[in-house]
RNA sequence: GUCCCCGUCGUCUAGAGGCCCAGGACGCUGGCCUUUCAAGCCGGUAACACGGGUUCGAAUCCCGUCGGGGACACCA
């Protein structure tokens, strides 16, 4: 197959769902590895709830997940021209009529029907008049073919799928303001677009059948088409933008999350290549297949997301993941831009974050003037026992040059040296120091921390802690 | 309710009739390492929904049951 054409084609009516975003990668994976196009088509035709807004954040999500297009975006409301076109066609030609059944009369008549518990169809009142004027109010609706028995395809997922046409009524394709919906100018578009394979969320498989009934009725040749699985939410149901706040893919990046994780998760989630986990998309790119597409939907799984997110931390190119740590920190009052230790300070906490959060929240202490101690630890490692260590701690650092000795080996080399001598463990040394200069118990090894508090801080935070200790009521 | 799709550890999955008394990953958990927290390493826990077939042989094929989800708009 040379250079499939595939594409996307969400309606601005809110932010990038994550659901949207997986069919997005889908199939932005299959044209990337067969060297095919991905368009974007912006389904605008709900005057009502399309909004500029929404389409901004859409096309910002898509390009924060680094799925570019190729093609468009096109618009389907600059296309109306097209659908009333082809609408007046197929009335001309005995496919479709006008129905001026009030809606208020419709929405009667369901009600009836689900009262009996009966399914409900339109019952077909305008099918057969030939009445029906242009002006008056009207809707256009697909006239199902009496000789059609069954409509089926053979999806690229899924596989062989069919449904008889006495369950389908003849449904609407263009409202009373003359807007076409979406199963309508869905076709039309794909079809004058030539889009070769649709890949869209298996909640459409049911809009299928009716779409396939109009291209046989024009007498297009349908697209194939792939409907890849549902995620759900931890309550077995589809993610929905009420209930999952997950669902915004956009929540994710405020949250820390790298985009190569969260892309990485939703793929994995309804496909796999043998039992690799992390996976890049220049891997995804290169064996994405829909033989490999599950059939069942996924279940949304935060600490899987976090584990991944953290094996992309480290993954990543340290100077990479410091560019995208800088507005984390800010945000945080940490004057980090430019910054000449970030590198160094991702290398030491890539370890210890799952996200871009957490390490923003660790690298606090490495920025500003002083800090503040966590009673806790404070009462717990600053004890009249720690100081005299503290003190020979303060005398060896201070001896140490800003341009040569400070240095994490040397550093963790003075640590050494003082629990030695006093013939104590590593930790009885370490964490009260650990504690004065970083506010808390949790910090990377400790040269590596003095090293990135640098000398002049380091030496005011202790001095600041052996002044406390000093005081009559300090410690414990 | 009707129609459509689906059904392997708690979750995501490997598995295309013998390689499977079912493998990997997350989680949980025991241990090692250790200056804290992590990370890492070694180990453990836990699944073929059920019932019938087909076959020498079934997680894999067929049928039924049950279970789950989705769709039933002048939304997409």
């Amino acid at each position: 197959m040379p250079s499939p054409r595939v594409r996307f084609a969400p309606s601005p009516t809110g932010y990038l769902h994550i659901g949207g975003a997986r069919t997005a990668l889908f199939n932005w994976l299959y044209a990337r590895r067969h060297g095919g196009t991905f368009m974007l088509r912006i389904e605008d035709t709900d005057q009502g709830r399309s909004t500029e807004a929404s389409l901004k954040a859409i096309l910002e999500a898509l390009e924060w997940l680094g799925l570019d297009h190729d093609e468009g975006p096109y618009f389907q409301s600059q296309r109306l021209g097209l659908y009333k076109e082809w609408a007046e066609r197929l009335i001309s030609e005995g496919k479709a009529y006008r129905c001026c059944c009030s809606k208020e009369d419709l929405d009667a008549r369901r009600q009836v029907f689900e009262r009996q518990k009966r399914p409900y169809k339109y019952e077909g009142t305008c099918r057969n008049r030939a009445d029906v004027p242009e002006g008056k109010p009207h809707v256009v609706r697909f006239k199902v073919p009496d000789a059609l028995s069954t409509v089926g395809f053979t999806d690229r997922v899924l596989g062989k799928i069919t449904k008889e046409t006495s369950d389908l009524d003849d449904w609407v394709m263009v409202r009373t303001d003359g807007m076409p919906l979406y199963s309508f100018a869905c076709v039309i578009d794909d079809h004058l677009m030539e889009i070769e394979l649709v890949v869209r969320g298996q909640e459409h498989i049911n809009t299928s059948f009716p779409q396939l009934m109009l291209y046989r009725a024009i007498g297009w040749e349908p697209p194939e088409l792939a409907h890849i699985p549902l995620i759900l939410g931890t309550n077995r149901e589809k993610l929905s933008k009420r209930l999952h706040p997950e669902a915004d893919v956009m929540l994710h990046r405020q949250n820390g999350i790298l985009p190569e994780a969260l892309l990485n998760f939703i793929v994995r989630l309804g496909w796999s290549h043998g039992n690799d986990e992390v996976l890049s998309l220049d891997q995804m790119k290169e064996w994405f297949d829909f033989e490999q597409v599950g059939t069942t939907s996924g279940v949304w799984n935060s600490e899987k997301l976090s584990w991944l997110n953290q094996q992309w931390l480290k993954r990543l190119e340290p100077s990479l993941v410091a560019q995208r740590l800088v507005p984390f920190l800010e945000a945080r009052g940490a004057p980090a831009k430019g910054d000449p230790r970030l590198e160094k300070i991702v290398l030491a906490l890539r370890e210890r974050s799952r996200t871009l959060v957490e390490m923003a929240e660790l690298a606090l202490p490495f920025f500003g003037r002083g800090v503040t101690l966590d009673p806790k630890a404070a009462q717990k490692h600053l004890t009249a026992e720690s100081r005299p260590l503290l003190t020979a701690l303060r005398t060896k650092l201070a001896n140490l040059t800003a341009l040569k000795g400070w240095q994490t080996l040397e550093l963790d080399a003075q640590v050494k040296a003082v629990s030695e001598e006093a013939n104590i463990g590593m930790g009885k040394v370490a964490q009260p120091l650990r504690v004065a200069i970083t506010g808390g118990t949790i910090s990377p090894g400790i040269g590596e921390t003095l090293e990135l508090i640098g000398r002049e801080e380091s030496l005011r935070r202790l001095d600041a802690a052996l002044a406390k200790l000093a005081q009559p009521n300090a410690g414990a």
